[in-house]
DNA sequence: GTTTCTACCGACTGATGAGTCGGAACAAAA
DNA sequence: TTTTGTTCCGACTCATCAGTCGGTAGAAAC
């Protein structure tokens, strides 16, 4: 019988902080159990308790980096009444300071990698895709209602919008000595307003 | 003492066959030097003797895989003669049935991830996003050579393009249940098209 | 007190795969 | 003919690592 009630959420919480430690600075191809253990300070049998396997733990992982990615997004968006505001408040995309994004960014990079070869990765990114895709398709129709915007097919418009953030985030990121932070800002901006052109009302 | 003296050709191109098949079908992370042998129809031993370690084999593929996407890039673009139908004549990124592509993109996805703990495996995708962006940079500079755009700093907006490019490709491939070729090739105009705005004649 | 269940430990196993190495076949040079 | 260098072979070594397993500590149940 268990010590304490919510030890199974802190040991959750320490595996998958570890998880991500490791991910993020070794890549996912490198990082074993034992360097989660490790980092974690647990013993491996401790670690197979929670997770019993390594793509049980790795999902887990993935999986909370997308909800606080989600949520910074959300929280971001709400901090702006007017629809454009918020469908153009990513810049912290962008924030070399931010460990969310810096760090993370890697971990988003293994990922894609590993859904091209195994579906089950790949539904999970595109669940995440969808959730984005969502909250600025909710915008969108906010827009719509406030009238910045005509009628459109909200689905669309935001799953191009948000394929321009993400490609845009990824060279930033790996093109890094020559793509500043000011161009991914320029260029998203352009991009979207490309993207909206047809439909400013 | 080499019995054929075009052999050595013929070889480096029959392993760097067989690594693009490994890689693009297995990924670059299942994919052992035992694959690439049985592919190629070579021993163990036969290539080593060309690729001493894993690593020189993989820089070789991904150079490889580079200069096939690059030389169709330039030849497509070629086909041409206004510069902004050379900007724009992507189209063939957006096709499942191009082998080059479909195949393709499991294979720039596992480059990506490498890259971001590789710094070696990251200048060469670096130089290969340059070459990329000095290609569209050509064009854009003819654009202005023939009234079709305004003066700019045409190597920030070049990257901005490709940046665009890829960006779709990317999602376009990994949400293939929900994204569309025609929404790819919509995104890619109408995103691009806002990039060029400020700059059109 | 005894049993039972959870939480955790860490040594071990078994498979995998990169890189090694001695050698064979063969051609050209000496 | 002998020697030397190239090309290629495939069995072998050795490190790594996911997953296993027998065991312990301690709390609750009986």
């Amino acid at each position: 019988m268990p010590p304490i009630p919510e030890l199974e959420k802190i040991r959750i919480a320490q595996i998958l902080d570890a998880g991500l430690i490791a991910i993020t600075s070794k890549g996912a191809a490198s990082t074993t159990m034992d360097d989660v253990c490790r980092i974690a300070g647990l013993s491996k049998g401790g670690l197979v308790h929670y997770y019993k396997t390594k793509r049980d733990l790795f999902t887990a992982v993935f999986k909370e980096y997308f909800k606080r990615i989600f949520e910074r997004s959300a929280e971001t968006m709400a901090q702006f009444d007017d629809a454009l505001d918020q469908i153009l408040s990513y810049d912290w995309l962008y924030d070399k300071e931010d460990p969310l994004v810096t760090t993370g960014y890697p971990l988003i990079l293994d990922f894609m990698s590993l859904s091209a070869h195994d579906e089950e990765y790949r539904l999970i990114m595109e669940e995440w895709i969808n959730n984005w895709v969502m909250l600025l398709s909710a915008a969108l129709e906010k827009g719509i209602e406030q009238g910045t915007f005509k009628q459109m097919d909200v689905n669309e418009v935001a799953k191009s919008i948000s394929a321009i953030y993400q490609g845009i985030a990824t060279r930033w990121y790996i093109g890094r000595n020559t793509h500043t932070r000011q161009w991914a800002i320029n260029t998203y901006r352009r991009g979207i307003m490309g993207i909206l052109s047809p439909f400013m009302a």
